[in-house]
Parts: C-alpha cells; sequence; structure tokens
DNA sequence: CGAGTTTCAATTGTGCACAATTCAATTGCC
DNA sequence: GGCAATTGAATTGTGCACAATTGAAACTCG
C-alpha cells in the first residue's frame, strides 16, 4: 500500500485546490465590483437582502456560513456606505434586522451583468459551472454535518 | 430568454460554492491542526516545505498563490515557532530563502494522518475527491490564465 | 412572578489576504 | 564603470474570518 506520505502532495490535497480557487475567484470579481464601491463578502450580503429583505443578523450569517464577528464590521461599513439600515427588530430587542435601502435596491439592477462577467472569464462551459457548484454544495453540506456532529 | 437577474441567486453562484466550501474545509481542518500548532496557511507552507526545502518567498508565493505581504507575516510566526528559518540568499541578496528546521521535518511524520482524516470527514468517495480536485485545477488555471491576460 | 438559563449581537484579539508603497540589490545598456 | 530600469521582499493600511468573551434581552420552570 501507498505510504501516508504520498498523500502528502500540495496538488492532491482537495482543501488546497478549493482555497487557492476560491482566492483567485476573488481577484477575478474584485475589478467587476470595485467599480460599484463593493468588496466581494459585502457583495454575498446584497445578493442574500436582494432575495429577501428585512432579514436578522442570524439568519443572514446561517445563509452565508458566517458568525456575527464577521458580519458585523462587514454590515457597519455597508451602512456606513448608505446601502442598508441595521435597527433593532420591534418584538425582540436582542435580534438586529438588517434592510436595504433604496441605494441597496438599485445597486441590484447595475450588478446584474456581474455573474455573467464572472462565468465568461471562467473559460468554462455554463453545464459544467453548473455541475461544480452542485458538487460543492455537497461537500459543504457533508462538512456541514460533521462540524455539526463534532460540536454536539 | 432568462432575466438576468434570475442569474442573480446565491445558490446558483459557483463563486460561493466555491467561498463557503473553501470556509467549511478550514473549519474542518483546524481541531485537526491545533494540536500539531499550525494554522491551516501554515500546514499548506508546510506541505511545499517537504517537498522540496530551501525555496524562497517568491516561489512560495508562486506554488501557494499567495503574494509576500501575505507570507511575510506567515513565516515570521512560523520561525517565532522554531519550524523554519529565514535567510538572505548568498547569490542574490533580495531573495530570502525558507528552510526547514529539524522540528518542522520531524512535523511532517506527526502530520501525516491528516490528510485522511480530513478526507474521511468530508464523507465523500476518494475517487469523487480526486475528480472535484482535478476540475478545480481546470477552472483555476482558467482564472490564473484570465487574471494574467487582464494584467498585461 | 423571579432567579437561573439561554439566546443574540457586539466586542476583543489573532491571523490571514491583498493593494500600494518602499527600499535595497541586481540587471541592462551604454 | 556608471546610471536607469527592474526585481524581490518587507511594510503599511484596509477588510475580512473566527474564537472567546461580554452584556442585554428573552425564556423557563418552579
Amino acid at each position: 500500500m501507498a505510504t501516508p506520505l504520498a498523500l502528502q502532495q500540495l496538488d492532491h490535497q482537495l482543501c488546497f485546490a478549493l482555497y487557492s480557487s476560491s482566492l483567485q475567484m476573488t481577484k477575478l470579481y474584485k475589478p467587476v465590483l470595485a467599480p460599484l464601491g463593493l468588496t466581494y463578502p459585502q457583495y454575498l450580503v446584497l445578493l442574500v437582502l436582494w432575495e429577501g429583505d428585512a432579514i436578522g443578523v442570524g439568519e443572514l450569517g446561517a445563509r452565508l456560513y458566517l458568525d456575527s464577528g464577521t458580519l458585523t464590521p462587514v454590515l457597519k461599513r455597508m451602512e456606513a456606505a448608505g446601502l442598508l439600515a441595521r435597527s433593532r427588530a420591534a418584538d425582540d430587542e436582542r435580534r438586529v434586522s438588517v434592510a436595504l435601502t433604496a441605494a441597496g435596491r438599485a445597486l441590484r439592477r447595475k450588478a446584474a451583468h456581474v455573474p455573467l462577467d464572472v462565468a465568461c472569464a471562467t473559460g468554462c462551459k455554463l453545464t459544467e459551472l453548473t455541475a461544480l457548484t452542485a458538487q460543492l454544495h455537497r461537500l459543504r453540506s457533508n462538512i456541514a454535518g460533521h462540524l455539526e456532529a463534532a460540536s454536539s
């Protein structure tokens, strides 16, 4: 059988393929999002809010796999930029509700070209991108299940 | 035809599948690497050095898709931990050569269990992981080519 | 009720990631 | 040889990511 050391090759690691692809992808988004005044995580926040406005920080974090320690400063910057408003929920003063401003909603049409711009830049067929996305969802779900089980 | 707005759904975005899977994967590594005193990027540095020691910062960055602004502080922390040594190359005083210490080399066997531990936790078949890795390499290569072309 | 627990976001501290700049060492080119 | 252009790593400043803690609000259960 193969020695365990053979498994320690960088290019055999799925984790590194994921990690480096994700970093490269973020670099690809940068020049596309910069004219809109957005970073990549901020763009993700908007994708969620465009689908359903007035959402709690916790729900947003569950959707993006991020916690409040990450989201709070991001949301504050977006609030300072006039894209959204943060307010304590009336029914539960612990929760903070995030809602788009008119400027935040208006950005949706201005950003409509982003997905296609990026898809083209990947140089992959659309069917290929779709298949890869589905596989990653499955992987992510498996890992999330494992992390969930470990923390209980 | 579909309206461009339909492409703005979070779960249709390959970028987000990559981004969130990569974050989840890092969380999966954390408890495995913590007993070794390593963070995930530090582990990646070791994977490269275990394959070929006494490498320049630039070469290391090319391998990991990271620049000196990221690597310099990481390498300093690893040097402080006694895992490696940084020294100016004799033939070219601009270059900094990174070489493992005995402790850094010894860590290789102690970390031999890491790839299998993580592979099991993903809950995917090994053939599936291999296929996914190859697809991501292709995607990463396409993006790198596009970024290269854009910067010229 | 009301003390104790739980839940939620914010805060604090550490460690990446990267653009832009800096500065020294080298290379080109005359 | 000598000077401009280039290269290489380090530095600076901004923005995530996350563990651990904090503090307030809501729940629970006797």
